[in-house]
DNA sequence: CTGTTAGCGCATTCAA
DNA sequence: TTGAATGCGCTAACAG
């Protein structure tokens, strides 16, 4: 950090006012000598110098940086969405700041406020509340906002989703079809997230009026990989005691996984008289035997199509807002249903 | 953003000097009233004001902030090693810019740039690099820095990794024990990352001198969940050509699973004359059929270690550095070998 | 076409 | 125990 160059280092060298190599580093070359221009490049590549992005934003009001907050950083959809944002960023000049929830409604409120106070331009957000009116700081800001793989009502944001009702509605039209007497689902509290009130609908919309039951179990939200509270699977156990012909659907690949993992040390073959079936965050379906029927997800292109929406937002103002953008998702079928 | 309170509100509001408030802020209560403490105190908490941090960072020269750098942010195992970062991070003045190197040096160097512009205090590097020398950028500063995964020679900055020698060693002991009379290694290349050598090191030396040949594959960079290039397994096909009795030893998650399916699609029962091993990422491993025997690291775990490394070393100085502190990781016995 | 001037919000001398 | 003055590095009127 030896005595960083400034811009008025450079105006200096270049004898000319630091305007005006204020204008040249942001690009304003209207009428501007190109002679002029020459000398100041010439002098900043020679120095090598980098402007001071903290002085910048604190007279610019604005700061390039978009920030984002997840659920849980370490979920792989969750860092795949991630990469989709930063793949997207890195032609612009637009930095990130990431925060990591951790499931943690309180801790996304301090974060979002973290954010904030960075001066953000911009902010994908992964929403753990359940109504927009929980956001109250930010809805006292103007501040562009986008929603990922979640979203809260009212839709005061955009926000870019998974067709999880389309998807799970196909899924439900296939349970059926295969005779099942009953689907039980394994999700973590619906009421806060949108993706899995709206893939309960859908299976809801295939099976209504037939004969196949649907039971959820509601279980706490997963950190782990595989999901191992025995809480779940006492309760799985006990459902399946009666032996109905059951298609269990899993709304995230940890139970997903938890599931198999039951139904493996327990025994139990599938896909027979049980099935199993779910979201696979992983995309590891395919070599979990008897190979997983399982709904993989696009997360990198809703990371893509977030920043799209937010960029022309943050240049173009608030847009018109018609509903969630839906990414399509993708139906595997494979053995276990 | 409605005009943002500064710290002239509130000095005005108080009746006090900015100055006063500054110190404040700072907790320079050393000969300062009570009363006049107090005082600014419910100011502070009444208005909610939050001082802004570019400005702070301009003056102070100092920002807060600790810079990232993974080679691919989608990766389960990179993405674990941030949460154990930004978890540890979470109770302290710190924030995090994380930057994404998609494993591509070009990248990681413009991103280290990147976040030297952003008047970091400290970085934590995933390096890409093959020597320390090419990090020049870095060395010219004299910034705090931390390596977590791999590390660079000669060791110019302190860095956490996994035991991979000693698990490594461990796994090649037990390929010898198992009668394997050849162990094939999977990995990208491995003049790009310690790990990889370390890996190959200590699987060398549990099989020198005994009977064990040892033949390597060199992958490419893998960005995917499951490697899947052709040429690899075209490769090993041939390879497996000779009936050998053959360990296979994958060097990280995605070519442990690739080789799994591999097997699983040209029917090659496991463990049978072939036996498979890896590295785990996803930590999968024990509901791949039949039940892959992997090594699985301790991201969360690195990611806390190099921040309390790199806090002191922010904090205290430059410390001495004796060797990359070991993060023990663990060999899960399964089926596959 | 270019420079002068005036801050942005804060921390830090130096005085009082 | 407190304040006035100064400047961090930059951008943006407003002149010229």
């Amino acid at each position: 950090m030896n005595k960083a160059i400034t811009i008025n280092d450079i105006a200096k060298i270049a004898t000319v006012s630091k305007t005006t190599v204020s204008r040249f580093l942001n690009g304003k070359f209207e009428g501007m000598s190109e002679e002029t221009r020459l000398r100041i490049q010439a002098v900043v590549e020679e120095l090598d110098y980098r402007p001071n992005r903290q002085a910048r934003a604190l007279k610019a009001k604005y700061s390039s940086v978009i920030g984002i907050t997840v659920t849980d950083i370490s979920n792989p959809y969750n860092s795949r969405i991630l990469k989709g944002i930063m793949d997207r960023l890195k032609s612009t000049e637009y930095r990130t700041i990431i925060l990591d929830s951790d499931l943690c409604k309180t801790r996304e409120h301090d974060n979002i406020e973290k954010l904030i106070d960075e001066q953000i331009d911009g902010l994908i957000i992964q929403p753990l509340a359940e109504s927009s009116h929980d956001y109250a700081e930010i809805l006292k800001t103007k501040l562009p906002v986008v929603q990922v793989d979640r979203f809260v009502e009212p839709l005061v944001w955009p926000a870019v989703v998974s067709d999880n009702f389309i998807q799970s509605k196909n899924l439900g039209l296939r349970i059926k079809d295969k005779d099942y007497e009953r689907v039980i689902v394994l999700t973590p509290p619906m009421s806060e997230s949108s993706p899995r009130k709206n893939r309960y609908k859908g299976l809801l919309n295939a099976l209504i009026g037939g004969n196949v039951e649907i039971i959820s179990i509601t279980t706490p939200e997963i950190r782990e990989i595989i999901a191992k509270d025995e809480k779940i699977w006492a309760e799985l156990r006990n459902l399946l005691q009666d032996k109905k012909r059951t298609a269990i659907f899993a709304f995230n690949g940890a139970l997903l996984y938890g599931a198999v993992k039951f139904l493996n040390d327990n025994l139990i073959a599938i896909p027979g008289n049980i099935g199993v079936v779910g979201y696979d965050d992983s995309a590891l379906g395919e070599l979990i035997s008897p190979g997983i029927t399982s709904i993989e997800q696009n997360p990198v292109e809703i990371g893509y199509r977030a920043v799209d929406i937010l960029l022309q937002q943050i240049i173009e103002g608030p847009q018109e807002l018609s509903g969630p953008v839906p990414v399509d998702s993708k139906l595997n079928i494979r053995k276990s249903l």
